[in-house]
DNA sequence: TAATGTGTAATATTACACATGACGGTGTAA
DNA sequence: TTACACCGTCATGTGTAATATTACACATTA
């Protein structure tokens, strides 16, 4: 069988972050920077996908936006999966445990 | 009402990698450092929780002991979290989204 | 004009994943 | 017993990344 691989490389976790949140309540990366306490550069950097989601930054966001840490480690974690995934030979790996 | 937080750190993954894997299928750090592809160093930092997992690594444990890359990364992640935690100031934060 | 928001560059700090080389311990075969 | 292969770990160096600080240019707005 088959594992399922995405075709196309899922969104930047700071392209939600923009869209989803700073555009969705109208807010600006100044002012959700100094919100949650980070300076506004690296909060830029992120928004334009120059940078991730760390978990601190994960935990931060989830109480400025009323959801879960999860929720960012998820899509930051997807994210990292699918460029660690171009990466492997899975050919090249020694199953020591099999079905 | 409370957030729940764990009182007592989660395990290092490299633990569970230990115990659960390279113990219970009496192998060595070195048979698993060669099979996955990585240098037996870094594999021993790992098992011995001086190093977390990266996803490359996840991916390739997984192909190696038959799980999934998330059985790995969660568990990264739970640690870093629970570390990341206790440098929060939830107080501190804005909320802009409210419940 | 002054204030504000944004993007970006430069610099420094800190942390971490990873590779290489060296070293000491252990088991085993000659 | 000696020699050697194997194993775990230490020391060291490198690349990358998140973050802070400072500065600059530009656009929009009060």
């Amino acid at each position: 069988m088959k594992t399922k691989t995405r075709k196309l490389a899922p969104s930047h976790p700071g392209a939600i972050l923009r869209e989803l949140f700073i555009k969705e309540y109208e807010l600006t990366i100044t002012e959700v920077a100094d919100g949650i306490g980070m300076a506004r550069v690296n909060l830029s950097a992120i928004v334009n996908e120059r940078a991730g989601i760390s978990p601190e930054l994960a935990i931060k966001l989830s109480v400025a936006f009323n959801n879960t840490p999860e929720f960012w480690i998820n899509l930051q974690s997807n994210y990292e999966m699918w460029y660690a995934e171009k990466k492997i030979n899975r050919n090249k790996i020694k199953r020591f445990v099999t079905a």
